[in-house]
DNA sequence: AAGTAAATAT
DNA sequence: TATATTTACT
């Protein structure tokens, strides 16, 4: 596309009022920087390049303005350093919400922040002082976006037939600085992406070759997927209109439909994964006095959690459990915190839910708190489960190899405070049936990420082997991430980084909830701590692919052993710390088991009880898990509550 | 056009 | 061989 092309449409009623016809004059530029100073310096130099500027001091009004209206600007010029939101944070959700290229600004050259941007999306790093010069040819940066997302263009084009495989990684694209946007997430990833492609099905260069390569759902494509059901609203998403949200090159709508329909088995089984894990729970757990996780740090969640876009309707046709979902958004469950310390579930409580997860269903969100001790119960767990997943997808996330890669993280961590602005991805809810609060509200945004950046298209659909550790299954976050991280050299950083690199857990409530949580019961306790050791022990990109081999085949590595063994016998962490643990995990999460179970319990085989095949791994756990109860003493728990509360603090201070 | 099942490719 | 993707069909 050529800049008269351009111009040519961008003088169409799209933009309406404003006169393109001159481009880049009038370009519409959205500046951001909390220096007012800054900011003044900059309008001005941008109203000199003769652009249309507006001008914002808080991201968080940015991205507000660039919501209300999508097409009322051409370009994001904003600094790195906020306080409301980091600039980083902004540009992802720009990039991932609109298609606007987006100028970081900062004063801060250093390498490794600039990579930080460009890697996440940035068109473009500016340091500051700006210089006009630099400004002037700013709007390049809007062509080659407009460029490179031919989206109309392509859609319906016959040559196009001869599409390739990722979308906008495909050859037919501009290979050079083109795909600044979302491409640039995940620069690393992407280019091996495109290598490999380039290497399989490099002939078909030229649409003469009409060999249609199959569409392969690369990690950005699969993101924008995500995005787009997340945009829709699950009810919604159907193939056509996520294909148009995509906004993805040579991808037809069977290609969307198949995909969707992956997609949908996946979800399914992730539910029922879930579902039959509560029931396990629901049948043996609650033998003991279990505590509720209590709901602290939720903050921005809640609100999210009202966000009415996630019908429990909806949630459900994706839900086996049906309308599991429901009870998330209860008031019950997120006031249960207070509840907790002197919140004790008696066994026959719980067995008169024992037997389905459409108990749940009745229960309603707004019972009072002591009428849903059963819901609690079952809440309790795969809540917990669910966040210590979530943080160890962070942590996943966080081992990566290089700057985009914590980037990304980063924006998981951080988007919670947009959680609620955010357009979310249901995608995410439906993976947790049982799910809580948390999930319901955290998963959407940032697993969306997750999903897109850090997996391959390969694992998500595999909810199953997700593993025992994992016990209650994945939210989808865990299970796309892995494939795509570097096995090797993430493997050996594994504890180095979870010690020293910046975990991002705390930046945001989402993940020190978590922690907090799971510190409340035996089992939520040993939940986390499968799963803190789990993403300790392993590489973070395997740890969730093939759990399932590695479980079984590994039994001196597995988590399973260690857990079932270690912890209730004696008492101590330690051996699970050892070589991967975080010393400062390590000392917060040893002792947590004292008081606990003598029992040492032996995780055999054969101890396994007869269930689905499929989900059997998981509820293995779980009952292994709740055996181990047997014989706890409530005793402790306060200590343990207050532990793992350190915990979380240690790890945010790890951070 | 959506959904599902069968076919086919990797 | 198992999976994932594509195609066919209602």
């Amino acid at each position: 596309m050529t800049v008269e092309e351009i111009r040519g449409n961008m003088g169409g009623g799209e933009r309406g009022n404003n006169n393109y016809d001159n481009f880049p004059i009038g370009m519409r530029v959205l500046a951001v920087d909390d220096d007012t100073l800054c900011l003044k310096v900059l309008d001005g130099l941008l109203r000199k390049c003769q652009y249309q500027v507006t001008t914002t001091s808080q991201a968080r009004m940015a991205l507000k303005m660039l919501r209300e209206n999508r097409d009322r600007f051409d370009l994001v010029i904003s600094d790195v350093h906020m306080p409301d939101m980091d600039g980083f944070k902004l540009l992802e959700l720009v990039g991932l919400e609109m298609d606007l290229p987006v100028i970081m600004l900062s004063a801060n050259s250093d390498t490794k922040l600039v990579m930080k941007g460009i890697s996440h999306g940035a068109c473009d790093y500016l340091v500051k002082p700006v210089r006009i010069e630099e400004l002037r040819n700013i709007w390049q940066h809007v062509i080659r976006k407009k460029k490179v997302e031919p989206k109309s263009e392509s859609k319906s084009n016959d040559h196009d037939k001869s599409y390739q495989g990722s979308g906008e990684s495909g050859r037919g694209q501009s290979t050079t600085g083109g795909n600044a946007d979302q491409n640039g997430k995940c620069n690393k990833k992407r280019k091996d992406e495109e290598d490999e492609n380039d290497e399989n099905g490099n002939d078909n260069e030229d649409p003469t070759t009409q060999k249609r390569a199959r569409v392969v759902w690369s990690i950005e494509l699969h993101r924008k997927f995500v995005a787009a059901v997340g945009q829709l609203g699950i009810e919604k998403a159907v193939p056509k209109r996520i294909l148009d949200l995509m906004n993805a090159e040579g991808l037809t709508r069977e290609n969307v439909a198949s995909h969707l329909q992956k997609y949908r088995l996946y979800l399914k089984r992730i539910n029922s994964v879930q579902t039959q894990q509560a029931n396990m729970v629901a049948a043996l757990g609650g033998r003991d006095y279990m505590r509720m996780g209590s709901l602290d740090g939720l903050g921005d969640f809640r609100t999210f959690g009202g966000s009415g876009r996630y019908t429990h309707a909806a949630l459900s046709s994706y839900t086996s459990g049906g309308g599991m979902l429901g009870r998330l958004n209860s008031a019950a469950g997120l006031s249960v915190r207070n509840l907790a310390a002197s919140l004790l579930l008696q066994p026959s409580h719980c067995q008169n839910l024992s037997n389905s997860g459409n108990a749940f269903t009745k229960l309603n969100p707004n019972i009072p708190p002591h009428a849903n001790q059963n819901a609690s119960l079952f809440q309790g767990i795969p809540a917990s489960l669910e966040l210590d997943q979530l943080q160890q997808a962070k942590s996943t996330e966080h081992i990566p190899l290089d700057e985009s890669r914590l980037l990304t993280a980063d924006v998981l961590g951080c988007s919670n405070n947009s959680l609620s602005n955010v357009p979310n991805n249901p995608m995410l809810l439906q993976g947790n049936p049982l799910g809580n609060q948390h999930s319901l509200n955290m998963t959407p945004f940032s697993s969306d990420l997750f999903n897109t950046d850090v997996n391959g298209s390969s694992n998500w659909q595999n909810p199953i082997q997700l593993s025992k550790f994992q016990s209650s299954s994945f939210p989808l976050t865990e299970s796309f991430i892995n494939s795509h991280l570097p096995q090797n050299s993430v493997r050996g950083a594994a504890t180095t980084h979870l010690q020293n690199i910046p975990l991002d857990f705390s930046s945001t409530a989402t993940v020190s909830p978590p922690f907090e949580d799971s510190s409340r019961g035996e089992i939520q306790y040993r939940g986390s701590m499968a799963g803190a050791v789990q993403s300790m022990n392993q590489t973070p990109s395997q740890a969730w692919v093939d759990t399932k081999q590695r479980y079984s085949h590994n039994s001196n590595n597995t988590l399973s052993h260690n857990l079932t063994s270690q912890v209730p016998n004696n008492g101590s962490m330690a051996s699970l710390s050892n070589e991967n643990f975080g010393r400062r995990m390590d000392m917060s999460l040893i002792g947590r088991s004292n008081g606990g179970s003598s029992t040492v319990v032996q995780h055999t085989d054969h101890e396994k009880l007869t269930l689905d095949s499929r989900t059997r791994s998981n509820e293995d756990y779980l009952l292994e898990s709740t055996k181990q109860q047997v014989g706890f003493s409530p005793q402790g728990y306060d200590s343990l509550d207050d532990e793992c509360n350190e915990m979380g603090a240690r790890w945010r201070h790890v951070r």
